[in-house]
RNA sequence: GCGGGUGUGGUUCAAUGGUAGAACGCGGGCUUCCCAAGCCUGAGACGAGGGUUCGAUUCCCUUCACCCGCUCCA
């Protein structure tokens, strides 16, 4: 494709998007509605794709992770445990001058940008009044609005996988290390969603929470913990993997998988954030990039993320999110007694770390670390996790920027035209096959192609089109990003004789070059090249 | 949230203080033996609200949405 400037490009996807039923604006009618997006028919197929394949890749190829669909609104302590209510409820003040936002309760201590030597609250600057600033939507649960009831829609999924993490284990049968999966619409209120789907406020995430051993545990029983040889897939689960391991695994398996579903490996970007970006409960997080037109920007990030989250919920739900873990129990009870120490003494000391990050009282900390170090010696102990959280819809996006090209191709009369056509690898491709009579006004084409089609659509996403001549078809079906069209034409009915009798043509997206293929043969010659 | 820009059929564009046009697309019909052909025919638009005016799609105000730049982004 001769290269697009950036802007146009993205222009003529919202148009193409709107014009083939990709995605259309919430409340279009109305005159629309910000940060909120409609799919249409072929948008919806395209998702629901993009989901199914990330399903059956964390989920059923898989004997470690299990599913789980929860509820968007939750008990509102979750969100009190998960820090989300605190970060941001804070009432802020905006400077009209410099543009500058401020919390209420710091404008004495904070100088003034313009002013350095006036904090915020005594400089000439106009500034807004206090308002809360919270990101997450608010709502009422009862008929009575008041602050008893006040609740939230979710943020995230991840946390109602942390809230049900202790019934998945003992419903699953599953064992440490292993992982609960995710796929949901999520809602923030972004102050500035922008660039067409990215960013918008009520979205769908697809998170997996992978638990893993805690490094001390693995040693225990491995001997020793694996590094990571820094790049590329480190292969099949080990059980020396520490956390390194197994982040580096998950970024790996990630990366793999947008490149099963089209997007090339040249497209993404793998981003370690530095130190001084990670959130302050993140060991690491790695993030995979894809490079929209609009800039390169997050498609998902795979943070380890230490135990964080169940303790939290431990602590403020006072239910216990420790696992008892019998092999590594058997492990410390094997060990000589200087190692058992030397990792009792390391598990301790990262602890200490832990709670001060996670606001326990002085007092209490050594204490607590103590006792979280001992039990570890006896199996128990609260697992870390990896947690891969990726966006559906900016995922879609991509799919639809990437797939967006444009060729030439000649029409009837050999001229050449600009043809649109959606490139999308036929895994989520929202229609797989297009059957067409090579002519409508000819009753045995038209018979033999409904039953080609009544043939095809037990097997996959098919559309039926007979309408106009048979270019303008395909066209439609480039368009829509259908990998193949079928065309039922005079060989078809025998005309040709007996050999080419009850072939069809398929006619391949790309290439636009047709092969001609038995019907007896044809749902078993897509599905070769659907998988 | 701030500043700038843009809003006309599904899409892309025109014109106009006095009946809003086109191209492509879409529906129906004819034709057509493989890549948006042709013929006939039909449906379809001034983002919303207010104001000025005899009359507003056009001028003014407000609002909503989209785009660009800042800001924000657990």
């Amino acid at each position: 494709m001769p290269e697009l400037e950036a802007n146009d490009l993205m222009e003529k996807v919202v148009s193409l998007c709107k014009r083939r039923g990709f995605i259309y604006q919430s409340s279009d009618i109305y005159g629309g509605i910000t940060g909120f997006w409609d799919y249409g028919p072929l948008g919806a197929e395209l998702k629901r794709n993009v989901k199914e394949l990330w399903w059956r890749q964390i989920v059923l190829l898989r004997d470690d992770v299990a599913g789980l669909d929860a509820t968007i609104i939750m008990h509102p302590k979750v969100w009190k445990a998960s820090g989300h209510v605190d970060t941001f409820n804070d009432p802020m003040i905006d400077c009209k001058v410099c543009k500058g936002r401020f919390r209420a309760d710091q404008v004495n201590e904070i100088p003034c940008p313009r002013h350095p030597k006036m904090s915020v609250a005594q400089c000439p600057c106009e500034k807004t009044a206090p308002r809360p600033f919270n990101l997450m939507f608010k709502t009422y649960v009862g008929p009575v609005a008041d602050e008893e009831s006040v609740a939230f829609l979710r943020p995230e999924t991840a946390q109602a996988i942390f809230v049900q993490f202790r019934n998945v284990l003992e419903t699953s049968r599953q064992k440490v290390p292993f992982g609960i999966a995710q796929i949901g619409k999520s809602f923030r209120n972004e102050v500035t969603p922008r660039n067409f789907t990215f960013r918008s406020r009520e979205f769908e995430q697809m998170e997996l929470e992978f638990f893993i051993k805690p490094d001390e545990a693995v040693e225990a029983e491995a001997g020793s913990v694996a590094e990571p040889n820094g790049s590329g897939h480190p292969g099949e689960p080990q059980r020396n993997w520490g956390w390194r391991a197994w982040l580096q695994y998950w970024v790996e398996e990630r990366i793999r998988f947008y490149e099963s579903i089209g997007l090339p490996r040249t497209s993404l970007v793998e981003y370690w954030q530095k130190p001084e970006e990670l959130a302050h409960y993140a060991r690491a997080t790695v993030d995979i990039l894809y490079k929209f037109p609009f800039g390169t920007q997050e498609l998902e990030g795979i943070a380890a993320r230490g135990d964080f989250d169940l303790s939290q919920h431990q602590q403020f739900s006072g239910k216990s999110m420790e696992v008892f873990d019998e092999e590594t129990r058997n492990a410390f009870a094997k060990l000589d007694e200087e190692k058992r120490k030397a990792l009792w003494q390391r598990f301790y000391e990262n602890k200490k770390v832990d709670f001060g990050k996670r606001g326990c009282p002085e007092d209490q900390i050594d204490q607590r670390a103590r006792e979280a170090a001992d039990k570890l010696l006896r199996g128990t102990y609260i697992p870390h996790v990896i947690e891969p959280s990726a966006g559906v819809d900016r995922l879609v996006l991509a799919l639809i920027c990437n797939a967006y090209d444009e060729d030439k191709a000649p029409d009837e009369k050999g001229n050449l035209e600009t043809r649109i056509v959606m490139r999308f690898h036929p895994r989520v491709a929202p229609i797989k096959v297009a059957v067409f009579p090579l002519l409508k006004n000819r009753p045995e084409l038209v018979a033999k192609a409904r039953q080609v089609r009544d043939l095809l659509r037990p097997h996959f996403a098919v559309f039926y089109d007979e309408a106009g001549a048979i270019g303008r078809r395909y066209r439609r079906q480039d368009e829509a990003g259908t990998p193949f069209g079928v065309t039922v034409d005079f060989d078809t009915l025998g005309e040709k004789g007996a050999a080419l009798a009850d072939t069809v043509t398929v006619r391949d997206r790309d290439t636009m070059r047709q092969e001609r293929v038995k019907i007896g043969e044809l749902v078993d010659w897509l599905r070769e090249r659907l998988r």
